[in-house]
Parts: structure tokens; sequence; C-alpha cells
DNA sequence: AGCACGCCGACT
DNA sequence: GTCGGCGTGCTC
């Protein structure tokens, strides 16, 4: 068998941390032709020569040094076994993209290029390159891959406006490749097709098509299915026919990968999806836009757990396209990167916004513990004569935390501010961090003594409303009761935050209720959840309707009422700075057996402003630490963490005898929103 | 992960 | 004298 001099740089698709690096092959001359950069190949691995798949990474002369920077290996090369088919599914971009949020989160690259490349189909496959074969006969070269001739005409697309912003302000964002922080305006729109949507669904659109105006793809990302539909809704009436591609897990395997391939295709298009729409294969992209960014659903719940926000930013840096975070609440993170100047912030040209009523600043409160104050009763009362209220309750399920029992603020670590729990009923609470025994707890705000446990089960509130309300309509939208419209005619909408239905021209009151419970949550993140949950809400109001928010103050209901939510952003990244909490820095968990982890923090020792929580017993048999640094040594970092997850998997295995011991090995979580 | 290579106990 | 145990290390 006769080779072509070039050597082909191999992906070996496994989640084997060892392996996560390029192995190299050389190239036999049948498959000179098909095997290049991008496709799905088979190669003999390891002693028995057993074939595994991966992708052919970089085809090198035998002289070159890796493009990666890695070193060509020095020894015999096998062959590839074979080239699985012709079609270029990883390209140069997301490769480079996978390797870098690998490399940031101490994981493995095939773990991102799992989230980026849909599983193939053969059928769909055959059928988008007998097309693209078409479409080069067309165009007069032959070449039947990514690199033909467009399958597609564009047609002409008009720059939209914009005119609820400055004029120009954010044309030029999509124009100049430039990071801003937008905010939404807060209204629902009704579109002329009669569907309403949030106006934020169709700012997103008008970015797409900004971006398709200029020739680029555009990325806009929606954190769950309702609000892709507001954004499928709003393309429709402004996207040109056939520019729009969804790449998301609901669809059908076949479908989901024809609507990949066609995101190779070397045109411009318009691609939408949730979290993982982030690593689409894109012609010139333009732009990434995600809406809402602090949804917990960007969080990526599989190895390496990156977050789509975080992986929008690394995008944004390598390809130099213009990303937009478009929300009513502003992040924390969002707002650290704009305080650090990295991004702008872009505001509505016209300050109308909900009207946001706390009812707690209110003079004549009712007494305490009254769930819904008379205020609130008016205000529904009145709103139910002209068309639906929307009532925004809790979900029930939540942890048990303690929390003072005067003040009712949540108790944390004396030494690290962690969460306090108790291991069992009558326990001394300990810290769920660094493991240190909270005995003599005081409150630190009111000086309080005793702790109680808070636990929250809502559920009830339909029954309740419905008696006060006799004879309105109640319905109920929540995670089992999916209702994503209602009708203009009065009724009350009960729903949980997060799963609220619009309602045509926007509800006539909205009521935010729970607030106090919600805020007892065990997260440092709770306020800022609880301002996007409830701007989220509030922007669902008809305009000048009331927004009652009943029983939460402070900078939050300030922040709210004014609506200028970055002001309880900034006063929260203020405090994540004193306290040195994400994403003041960032934090990455390190968890396995005692002697694994103890290695792995060995490894950071002499790293800069580097410090360790614990580690502290998380189970009968792995203990966890938590690793806090800088930005700046996030690299060194995550080399020093990967290079002692190889050695845990490599080097002494745990014993295999009786063969019941599943590994206890090292894994490593970089920027867990829920850690803290 | 698999699989081979390698160095110590009880077996014909 | 060997057959085979699984600890260790590699896979282009």
């Amino acid at each position: 068998m006769t080779h072509t001099g070039l050597v082909a740089r191999v992906l070996i698709d496994s989640p084997l941390p060892q392996l996560d690096h390029l192995f190299d092959y050389a190239v036999p001359d049948e498959l000179a032709a098909v095997a290049l950069p991008g496709v799905r190949v088979k190669v003999p691995f390891g002693s028995s020569g057993r074939v595994m798949s991966g992708y052919l990474i970089d085809l090198v002369p035998p002289d070159a040094t890796g493009s990666d920077g890695e070193a060509l290996f020095h020894g015999a090369l096998s062959p590839l076994e074979s080239v699985v088919s012709p079609a270029r599914v990883l390209t140069g971009e997301v490769w480079t993209l996978a390797r870098a949020l690998a490399d940031r989160a101490a994981g493995n690259a095939s773990d991102i290029i799992r989230l980026a490349v849909p599983p193939r189909r053969v059928r769909v496959e055959k059928a988008w390159l007998a097309q693209a074969a078409d479409a080069a006969d067309a165009a007069g070269t032959a070449a039947p891959t990514c690199d033909s001739a467009p399958a597609v005409t564009v047609p002409a697309v008009t720059v939209p406006a914009f005119a609820d912003y400055p004029p120009g302000a954010v044309a030029a964002l999509v124009a100049d490749g430039r990071r801003a922080a937008v905010a939404a305006v807060p209204e629902p729109v009704q579109l002329p097709g009669g569907e309403t949507v949030g106006q934020w669904a169709l700012t997103l659109a008008e970015l797409g098509v900004a971006a398709l105006a200029a020739g680029r793809s555009a990325i806009l990302a929606v954190p769950d299915y309702r609000d892709q539909d507001q954004l499928q809704a709003a393309l429709e009436q402004l996207a040109p026919a056939g520019s729009v591609r969804r790449v998301d897990a609901r669809q059908s395997d076949p479908d989901r990968y024809r609507d990949f391939l066609a995101c190779l295709d070397p045109v411009p298009r318009i691609i939408i999806g949730n979290r993982s729409a982030v690593y689409a294969p894109a012609h010139e992209l333009g732009l990434i836009a995600l809406w809402d960014d602090g949804d917990p659903l960007y969080a990526e719940p599989l190895s390496p757990y990156v977050h789509a926000r975080d992986a929008a930013l690394v995008r944004q840096q390598q390809s130099g396209c213009a990303l937009v975070f478009l929300g009513h609440a502003r992040s924390v993170e969002v707002e650290r990167l704009v305080e650090i100047g990295w991004f702008d912030a872009v505001a509505p040209a016209r300050s109308r916004h909900p009207r946001v009523i706390p009812t707690e600043l209110q003079a004549g409160a009712d007494a305490r513990g009254a769930r819904i104050p008379s205020a609130a009763w008016g205000a529904a009362r009145d709103a139910l004569q002209h068309g639906p209220v929307l009532v925004q309750v809790a979900s029930p399920g939540y942890a048990p935390v303690l929390a003072c029992t005067t003040c009712r603020h949540s108790a944390r670590c004396t030494r690290c501010q962690g969460p306090l729990g108790l291991a069992s009923a009558g326990a001394t609470p300990a810290c769920r961090w660094c493991g240190a025994l909270a005995a003599g707890w005081h409150c630190p705000l009111c000086e309080g003594t005793t702790y109680r446990l808070v636990t929250v089960g809502s559920g009830r509130t339909a029954e309740e409303l419905g008696r006060a309300f006799p004879g309105v309509r109640v319905i109920v939208a929540d995670g089992d009761h999916i209702v994503q419209h209602v009708g203009a005619s009065p009724a009350l909408v009960i729903a949980t935050r997060g799963a609220e239905p619009l309602a045509p021209g926007g509800y006539r009151a909205v009521l935010l209720l729970d607030g106090e419970r919600l805020l007892a949550r065990e997260s440092l993140r709770v306020g800022e959840d609880c301002l996007r949950w409830w701007s989220n809400a509030a922007a669902l109001a008809a305009p000048g309707a009331s927004v009652m928010l009943i029983g939460v103050g402070g900078l939050l209901a300030r922040s709210l009422s004014l609506w200028q939510p970055e002001r309880y952003s900034a006063s929260e990244l203020a405090d994540r700075r004193s306290l040195r909490f994400p994403p003041a820095v960032r934090a990455a968990s390190v968890t396995g057996t005692a002697p694994a982890v103890e290695t792995a923090l060995a490894g950071l020792a002499g790293i800069a402003g580097v410090d360790v929580l614990g580690p502290v017993g998380a189970d009968r048999e792995t203990v966890r630490a938590i690793v806090r640094l800088p930005y700046s040594a996030g690299d060194e970092v995550a080399i020093a963490l990967k290079a002692a997850i190889v050695r845990a998997a490599t080097g002494r295995r745990p014993a295999k005898g009786g063969g019941y011991r599943p590994p206890p090995t090292l894994k490593v979580r970089f920027d867990d929103p829920e850690l803290l």
C-alpha cells in the first residue's frame, strides 16, 4: 500500500483524558481525495489495532510542526483505516473553539465536539452531499464538500432600523463586530401575524437580519423552547424565507443533522437554538447573540460543563464577530464585563418601563406575614375588569436552608461565607464548603442567635385566589401545565417563575408573590435570579399596568421599580469582589479520592492568587475542594488540573479485586454556577 | 478503555 | 522448571 506524503492528525473520539490529543496517521493513496480536514475517520488504535472513530483535524507535511504547536509523532505511522464520509463536519473554526474551551475547563475536546456535531444520519448526509455536488457542478467546480459553491441564493435584505434604540447604536454593534450588553425593551408586542411576543424577540431577530444584510451569519441562542418559539415567530416576519436554520435537541435526529449540515453551506444564515447553538458551524460568522444569559439553562450539564456564555465569549475572541447579550436583567457576569470595559452597555432610547410597585414600601402595610397585601388585592380586582392578571409564584421543592429567625437572612459561614447546613436534625450547623462548625453562630446583620430551617412548599395559590375571586377563570401555568399564550379576556394566570404565558397586549396587572421565600433559597445568586424572574414577568405587563412586588424591599426592589437592574448587579459584583466570589474570581471544584485531590491541589501550589477551600468530605469515599483563582491564572490552573486528571486516570487504578468498585478518581469542574 | 508487557506464587 | 496473577504504561 502506498501513502501520500502527508500526515493526518486525528482526534480520537473518546472521553478518556489521556487520549485528548492528536494522533498522527499516514494517508493511503486511495483515501487521498477524501481525507481532508473535518471529515470523520476510522483509525486503528492501540496494540490490538482496534478501530476507533475520530475526526481528521489537520493534514500536514511530515516535516511540519503541528498547527497546534504539538510536535508530530516521531515513529512509524499507522495508516488511516477509512474515511467515513467526505462531509467535512468539523470546521477548523469549531475545532479551534472546542480545543480552547476544553483547555480552559480542564476537559476533553471530544466532549465539546459531541455538543457541536450531531450524530451522523447517513441518509440525510447523502442527500446533502448530492445537493452540494449539484451546486458545485452548476458553479463549474467539482469538490462535493463544504467548499463548494452556494446552493442557496440569499434574497436581498433590508437593514433593520432598531427604532427602539439610539440611532445607529445597535446596528453599529453588528457592523463593527463589537461586544455589548443590550437592555431589552420590556413590553410585549403583537406581530402582524397576530401572535404576541416579547419585544426582545423582535430585537434579537433584527440583530440576526442585520448580520444577514451584511452578508454574514448570525447565531441567536435562547435558553428554552418557549423563548425559541417567540424568536421563530419574530423571524418569520423579518427574515427571508430559507435563511433560518434551527440547531436544537428538540428536533428529530434527521432534522437536526439536516439543519446542521445546512449551516455548513457557504451561504450566510441565521442559526437559532438553545445553549449548544453557540457551537454551530457558520459561514462568515458575524454575530453571536444570547437572550437572557443569566438563565440557568445556559449552563451545560455535560462535562466539561462549559457555560454557553463562556463559549460565546471565547468564540467571539477567536472569530472577531459581534457579541450581544440581550436581557432585561443584567447578570453579574455581564456586569463585570461591562465594568472592565470588555463590553459596551446599550439601553433603549426611551425609558418607558413597567410600573413596579414594591408593596413593602407602602405605608400601612398589612399584618406581617400576609401573603397578599390589600393593595395587591385591589390592583388585581381592578385589573380583572379589563383583562388577564398574572400571578407569579415560587415553584415547589427547594433545599432547606438555615436562616436567621429574626431577620430571615440565610446563615453563612463566618470563615468563608459558605452556606451552612445541618448534617442531621439537632446537629451543630457546619459550612458546606470548608467544613467549619458554626457553633455559637450569630447573625451578622441583626445579631440574632437563633436560626431555623426554611423550606418552601407553594402550590395552593390557585385555590386561594380562586376562592377570593369567584367566577374568574383561573389558569395554572407551570412545569406540568405548559401554557404559551392566554387570551385577552379576564383571567387569573397563576404561573411559576419562568413559565409565564404571554397575553395579547400584555397583562393588566402582575403580582409577584413569594419574593421572601424565593430569596431564602440557598444560593449566592438568589437576588440576581429573582431580579431576572421578576423583570421578565414585569415585561409581560401592558404599558402602564401595575406590577406589584410583594414583601421585598431594599436595593432589589429599588432596582426593579426604577428599572435599573444594573444597579443591583453592580452592588452584587462589589460584594462578590470583597468576598472573593465568582464572578469576581473564577472557581473550580476538585472532587475525588483524598489522595487524588491532594495531589491535584499540590500541583497548584506555586500559582499566584490561587486559594483553596477544603477539602471536605463529599461522601463516604470522596472529598471535595474548591479552588478560587484570578482570571489571569485560568490557563495555568487548568493545565495543572488537567495533568492531575490524566495522572489519576493512568496511574494507580482502583483495586480491581472483587470488581464492585466504580472508578473513584478525580473530577474537576470549573465555573459551576451552582457552586456558590 | 483495552491490551500487552512484566515480574512473583502454587502447579504438573 | 512454567502458567498466570494483575500492577503499570501505552496507544500515532
